[in-house]
DNA sequence: TTGAAAGCGTTACCAG
DNA sequence: CTGGTAACGCTTTCAA
């Protein structure tokens, strides 16, 4: 292992001079410079992290923007997991995630939650502390009492008043709050991760799925499932403004357009209530697919076709593929309800974008710009073996 | 954070003596030991991993034992792909790997093997050291020399003889040979994983897939890809040792014996070579699958049965679901000639086990007893989407 | 512009 | 059996 020490001593300069070089602070003569960058080179120096985490007293800040747990069925709790798992694995107990959350149906509230990002303000839930440490999760804010001032070194900087040293986002919003995320991130030059959906314009980092792809792949499992015998086939979107939904939507168009096999409907409702959702469908549905022969439901809401088939007294569904594993379709896929579900690996998304961010941000690794899921198949059969996924 | 220091303090002893008592190395009055172990629980110690391992001289050894990369087509190489990038995301330079090969078609290989992890002998190649280190990966024992005396500190441990720290292995040999390796790791006490195939009869941490429930999604997936209007399917095995192989067939038997809707018939070949395979097989698949429904094989080697099919001059191939998702049963998926890949993602049993047993080597962490790998269906629309994994 | 030295929290060793 | 102290490699003052 080459240390500081060696390069110092090899081009014949203090150590204090090679740390100056190394990071670029204070001045250093350019003959000097080159010298020390030279015995850099030629001894291959690679910085030791753990003597550089122990040294540095900082705690690294990373910001966490997501739509609540409970928000989408549930939906937002699967990344969540991924990423306290990334970071109990992480070796560092010097990291804390400030969780911003929002409604993505409120873009208000993204937009403070942005604000409060730029102004370093403490977020009032902190879903976790210190990774490597299984203790303290959610509200660690509340309770601050019983740990105070052991020990000189920064304690309880989570409530300090800090822009982060590194954000992790779920940009599920429009593209005008998009962009005013990406104008604090670029103006305070946070690294970021985005996940789930993509920060639309930004060189961030994105981890997720291709859903153009995912909805392709949804036309040939409907392909696989579908009754022989009928003709229709349908595609139903929920809402007309997600653009993730509507670019599967069109994979799953784009499959069936190459092929003579059966005749594609697609149906794209308006914004609008669930409830509302159910009457408008069972309305259209048998005009729509009037010999059922399967269904496609491009997002995580199956459960509105079963009830506007139930509506219309329709028994034995159309064979139907869905999207998410969410409990609530987990348990219609053992039940039979649904055929198949794809999976967008929502826990490996949150795990991959945590682990990429903190590596950077603590360890200063380099980040891939880009990390696509793979599409999963999910069936009743193999369900179980997506247990912890 | 608390230190041992802040230990000690409490305790009123030294920093020495709540170091003994952390470790159990030295004698400890069992009232001072008591005093310490009550302040260090009062207190919450966590010992923090940069200190310690920044501290510690100690290069970590982890012995590898797999098949060749370029056996079994090549399959070998995606699991090292994962070990290779778990270690390279952990943050640590002092772990060294010492890869030791075998053929498991030859035991004996093995068990030289195991004799040499349990006499700490030098592998002959060493697929990569130091982690988080990008450079150096094959072969690092063949060039020592420039790399010589340039630091105090234990340089070129890697060709030390010492019983490794810990054991990674995919251990694909009869039990017999099993239970020689469970033997030695028992005696010296190595931190085991194994992946791919349980190592049997040990408590060792395993990472890999359920074979049986395997077989059963295969099962369902020839259901749904079969011709409707044939009436049989086939299961077809290459070899008769491989347990891992017979439960697939089980499962898939499994699968079937639940439905009336389909003859099964199952073809298990005895262990010989390819060529042998293939005459075998094209003189027993027309009596055995009539009107050629589907077929199933249960291992990496559809091309087998294609060539068979070829031979008897088959046109038109029955669907067919394989398993592995390897270079060539890509190819294979992408022209049409397998309908469905099954992937026990090797990558990323690689990459966990190495993740846990290095965290447990390292930092200490503890490793959960099973690992279980999501059983993943490829299709030609959704193999793009797995080129990373 | 540079060098020297004091930590960071652990471990390992040596003297009592 | 216990206390003291020198590393480990890096960052960060503080003087020169």
């Amino acid at each position: 292992m080459v240390t500081v020490k060696d390069v110092a001593r090899h081009a014949g300069v203090s150590i204090g001079t090679v740390d100056r070089v190394l990071h670029e602070r204070g001045r250093v003569a350019e003959e000097t410079r080159s010298r020390v960058l030279a015995a850099l080179e030629e001894l291959g120096y690679q910085p030791n992290v753990h003597a550089r985490n122990l040294s540095r007293k900082k705690t690294y800040l990373i910001d966490l923007m997501t739509p609540a747990q409970d928000a989408d069925g549930g939906y937002w709790r699967l990344p969540l997991n991924g990423i306290h798992r990334a970071l109990e694995r992480l070796p560092v107990q010097n990291l804390v995630i400030r969780h911003r959350v929002f409604d993505r149906h409120d873009e208000r509230t993204f937009r403070e939650q942005v604000e409060a990002t730029s102004l370093g303000i403490p977020a009032d839930s902190q879903f976790q502390r210190a990774a490597g440490n299984t203790r303290a999760h959610v509200q660690e804010a509340t309770a601050p009492a019983d740990r105070a001032g052991h020990q000189a070194g920064g304690s309880s900087l989570e409530y300090e008043r800090r822009v982060p040293d590194g954000l992790l986002v779920a940009p599920v919003v429009s593209r005008e709050a998009q962009d005013q995320l990406t104008e604090i991130i670029t103006r305070h030059q946070i690294p970021a991760v985005s996940f789930d959906s993509r920060l639309h314009g930004s060189g961030v980092p994105f981890v997720g799925q291709d859903p153009f792809q995912g909805g392709m792949v949804a036309g040939r499992l409907t392909h696989m499932v579908r009754r022989p015998e009928c003709r229709s086939v349908a595609s139903i979107t929920f809402g007309d403004s997600d653009e993730h939904l509507l670019q599967r939507a069109a994979g799953f168009r784009n499959y069936w357009d190459g092929t003579s096999d059966a005749r594609l409907a697609e149906l794209i409702l308006a914004d609008q209530g669930d409830s509302a959702y159910v009457g408008d469908l069972s309305r259209r549905l048998p005009a729509l697919l009037p010999d059922f022969g399967a269904v496609f439901v491009t997002n995580a809401a199956s459960a509105l076709v079963l009830e506007a088939l139930d509506r219309i007294g329709f028994s034995g569904h159309p064979p139907l593929v869905g999207y998410d594993l969410l409990p609530q379709n987990a348990e219609l896929l053992r039940s039979g309800r649904i055929d198949v579900v794809i999976s967008q690996k929502p826990e490996q998304q949150g795990y991959e974008a945590a682990s990429m961010l903190a590596h950077h941000v603590v360890f200063g690794a380099s980040m891939q710009s880009e990390m696509l899921m793979p599409i999963e198949i999910v069936l009743s059969e193999n369900l179980d073996s997506f247990a912890g996924t």
